[in-house]
RNA sequence: GUCCCCAUCGUCUAGUCAGGUCCAGGACAUCGGCCUUUCACGCCGACAACACCGGUUCAAAUCCGGUUGGGGACGCCA
């Protein structure tokens, strides 16, 4: 068997979102499943909305992702030479022709044919023009475009798809498309056939809002005298109003840039969307990479579209809240070491990073994450809900606030009297420090939460966290007789 | 409007090709409980779906036809 290539085309026209991503990595999956091949290539030939940024983006996102590529990336633009050959090649053949109507033609014709409630298409006014009509257009120096002459002949045009089946429609549907522009370059569905030619891919996994362009495609492939490739086409993503994802509509929620900022892993982000239109066939929803790689396949995609389920406004749920299941399933249960190297950017980006995390005091940094984790959704929450452990300027949430300190106005006092009896303890373990607690609790007549959970606030500023002591611990005397000194200032 | 595709819990899905083992399984979300002198994690439980109509069959979520619904495409964009 030939070995398989596979190809992620993207346009560079904005930021990389989770559509495409999900698409890289259907293609990426496939090709490591098959020990084939990766292109990347970049789709620019629409000069007005290509730019270098978004080239960037895209680069940067298929990193941070994990997704690699064999080859490229290839800059379509670089290949015209290849695709006008080919269209020129046509235009010998026969399987293309020069269509001088002009936009303003076409546009009445279409409206008039919208009107009358017919069929929407190039009607093949110059299709059959004599070769003198044509020399007579071309030295009145009209302008014209080059388009592909679809066979004359009954019955159906189709291609088996990997993950549909049969598709057909019929030939008569199929109207005369362009193939070159009145400036001379080349289009989509011609440069694109080319490039995939050239490139021998032999896999093309790609959204099913592509499968009208395969129809045409496939008679290109036809025209060219090349073999068609596989072709799958994945179901889309829709939004809640069931409409396709795009970054025009939704903004960043749907960019990958999006969840990078927001703290996620990136295998939980990748782990997320192969879910979203294929599943392994069992119950399995938590894959390493080698399992996912080993468990893929083209058969097992889905055919109904599938929506993603973000919410916008929540603050726990910012995106799909499957998407933050899974994300936490990593943050619990991956590797203390691998979650370290991942918080310290986030650290880093904060201003809360210190050296000594990757020195001396590595172990304490990495026992506190080990400590936090299970209670966080993100990446971020160590910067952010568990900032006490890492800076001394974190903010006391309003709600600890006022339930576990305000309430209780003695603590005033008390907080600063256990501070000093902290201070002058012999041993500052986790159980030397309960013991004191609760002696402490136990002569103010009070249940031992009120002193742990008003500790728990003007130490942590949270109302949730690990066990106190174990937090003491990790804080260490001198923090925490300062914080508790300190109390008054809430009190304010 | 025309063509193409699709249709199982709120969401992601298993089951459909080889009809019975499915009064439909898992996950997320939600709700309840256990655990925890915090909150989570974890564990246990509950709620919740075969779009509709007809046909084939002893038997249909599964096969066939239709209806409805949804999506996509209809560019000198990619």
């Amino acid at each position: 068997m030939t070995e398989t290539r596979l190809r992620f085309p993207p346009s560079p026209t904005g930021y990389l979102h989770i559509g495409g991503a999900r698409t890289a990595l259907f293609n990426w999956l496939y090709a490591k499943k098959t020990g084939g091949k990766l292109i990347l290539r970049i789709e620019d030939t629409d000069t007005e909305r290509s730019t270098q940024d978004s080239i960037q983006g895209i680069l940067d996102g298929l990193e941070w992702l994990g997704i690699d590529w064999d080859e490229g990336p290839y800059f379509q633009t670089e290949y015209s030479h290849d695709h006008l050959a080919a269209a020129n090649r046509m235009l010998a053949e026969s399987h293309a022709y020069k269509c001088f109507c002009t936009k303003e033609e076409l546009e009445a014709r279409k409206e008039a044919a919208m009107a009358a409630k017919q069929v929407v298409g190039y009607d093949g006014t110059c299709r059959n023009l004599s070769p003198e009509q044509v020399t007579e257009k071309e030295s009145a120096g009209s302008p014209f475009v080059l388009r592909f002459k679809v066979p004359e002949r009954s019955g159906m045009l189709g291609y088996d798809d990997k993950v549909l089946g049969r598709i057909e429609i019929n030939y008569k549907e199929v109207d005369d498309f362009v193939i070159v522009r009145s400036n001379g370059t080349p289009l989509y569905l011609l440069c694109n056939v080319v490039d995939d030619i050239r490139d021998r891919i032999s896999h093309v996994i790609r959204g099913q809002d592509h499968m009208t362009n395969t129809t045409r495609q496939v008679l290109l492939y036809e025209a060219l005298g090349a073999p068609l490739p596989v072709f799958a086409h994945m179901p889309l993503t829709l939004d809640l109003k069931k409409a396709k994802i795009s970054k025009r509509k939704h903004g960043e929620i749907v960019a990958v840039h999006f969840y990078q900022e927001h703290g996620f892993i990136p295998w939980a982000l990748c782990n997320f969307l192969a879910l979203l239109g294929w599943s392994p066939g069992d119950d399995r929803e938590i894959f390493s990479r080698e399992e996912l790689i080993e468990a893929f396949s083209l058969e097992r995609i889905n055919k109904a579209n599938s929506i993603f389920n973000y919410r916008l406004g929540d603050e726990k749920f910012f995106t799909d809240p499957k998407a933050i299941a899974i994300n936490e399933h990593y943050l619990r249960t991956m590797d203390i070491g691998e979650i370290g190297d991942m918080v310290q950017k986030v650290l880093e980006k904060e201003g809360l990073w210190d050296l000594s995390y990757a020195g001396e005091r590595k172990d304490w940094y990495l026992h506190t994450l080990d400590l936090t984790r299970d209670r966080f959704h993100t990446l971020n929450d160590f910067a952010t809900l568990g900032r006490a452990y890492f800076a001394d300027d974190f903010q006391v949430e309003k709600k600890p606030l006022e339930k576990n300190l305000l309430k209780f106005p003695e603590l005033k006092e008390w907080l600063p009297q256990l501070a000093d009896r902290y201070q002058t303890l012999d041993l500052f373990t986790a159980e030397e420090t309960e013991r004191v607690a609760k002696e402490l609790a136990d002569e103010k007549g009070v249940k031992p939460g009120v002193i742990i959970n008003g500790m728990r606030t003007v130490v942590t500023g949270q109302l949730a966290g690990p066990s106190m002591y174990d937090i003491l611990m990790v804080l260490g005397r001198e923090k925490v007789v300062q914080r508790l000194r300190d109390v008054s200032r809430l009190f304010q």
